[in-house]
DNA sequence: CATGGAATCTAACTAGAATTCGAAACCATG
DNA sequence: CATGGTTTCGAATTCTAGTTAGATTCCATG
């Protein structure tokens, strides 16, 4: 009962062999993130979750599957995150906040399970092309969610007009997903980061030209 | 004679055999940004430099040192590109200024030797401790810089005065080295993300509040 | 307490890749 | 054209790690 809190991130795990299948995940993103693509060895996966490497075959067909879904777990939950806090936003909100809303909730998550980004971050461009797949129609979904949020608030007039809106979404996000390399709540808290990230959206470096 | 113009960046190799150590280097790259620090076999490697992977050995005592090399040329080069590229401003220039020709190199030379800025960016926390010292080292020296840049356009009045310029800067360095990731010169010319990036840092995303 | 499926383990097989070694090819110099 | 150092190569060695097979343990159910 006391898991209710925790559901919001994952799906519950019910049966027994559910859980031992997340934990593995978990395992594999923890290794997978420090090791890379081809680092990543079965035996140390099997040592973070516990359990011994042949028992990974019950649970996923291989080690190229299991890496599959890691990538693709990652895209898929800080997606689904980000929506679930725009739409919990009440329906006139302005676009710009809705921007600075989307900076929010895609830091808080990706710092939050950061293995699994830090994962996916690393290895999208070493893994081999076919487990890319999942993953990037993944990344291209949520890629769209952003256009579309420049856009919104390029229409109502709540961007520079002479702003590149493509590049400048690139170079935000690169921000953001940047963090996880290199944030440290022991000198920053995550209340702090995501300020400054909002206030850089919103001013830029330089004081107001009087 | 015709090297000459190539000579700017890294110093010019004289020897047959130091030319060939400057190919194996740059294959190295290549494939360390591809494959990862695992995935990164010499049969691979020797193949992008076109000899066998044995001879590699008569350059490098190791594969481990191969990478180690790798890991740490990029980032010096880039450090030793910008320092150059300050120094050859007016010494009138004020801090904001110096802050965006330091934007502007960083990313010229960053795009420009994309290989060894992805296998850095990729690997920096894939890589075995003892093969990251040398790079850290030259990472931890080049921040300084960007440290002073900023404090400089501080003190002088030029940022805003409630600026967290710790994490301003690790967003701003975030943002562009990400660009080695996404950007294309066949969708955006380099001049037009050197421009949105200095306008980023310079007036943010929304237009003035008048 | 017996039983059968679910879950996990131990032992063995196999392929791939770093490294070493000694031979061969290259090439400037006398 | 010979010669000796430089550079490259082919073959053999060794170790690591994914995967498979079969046995064993766990555990809910009757």
């Amino acid at each position: 009962m006391a898991e209710t809190t925790e559901r919001r991130a994952a799906e519950a795990p019910t049966s027994k062999s559910a859980r031992t299948r997340e934990r593995i995940l978990d395992a594999a993103a923890h290794v997978l993130s420090r090791k890379g693509y081809a680092g990543t060895r079965l035996a140390d996966v099997a040592a973070h979750a516990q359990l011994q490497a042949p028992t990974i075959y019950y649970h996923f067909a291989s080690r190229d599957e299991l890496i599959e879904e890691v990538m693709w777990v990652g895209a898929a939950r800080v997606h689904a995150h980000v929506v679930a806090e725009l739409e919990a936003l009440p329906a006139e909100t302005s676009p710009l906040d809705r921007i600075l809303t989307a900076v929010e909730a895609h830091l808080r998550y990706e710092l939050l399970i950061s293995d699994y980004t830090t994962a996916s971050i690393r290895n999208a461009n070493q893994v081999p092309e076919g487990l890319r797949a999942k993953a990037a129609a993944e990344e291209a979904a949520y890629a769209r969610l952003w256009r579309d949020l420049f856009t919104a608030a390029m229409d109502a007039g709540q961007l520079r007009a002479d702003l590149d809106i493509t590049v400048t979404r690139m170079l935000l996000l690169g921000a953001m997903n940047w963090a996880a390399e290199w944030w440290n709540p022991r000198h920053r808290t995550l209340d702090d980061l995501v300020r400054a990230t909002q206030d850089m959206v919103r001013y830029g470096m330089a004081p107001a030209t009087a």
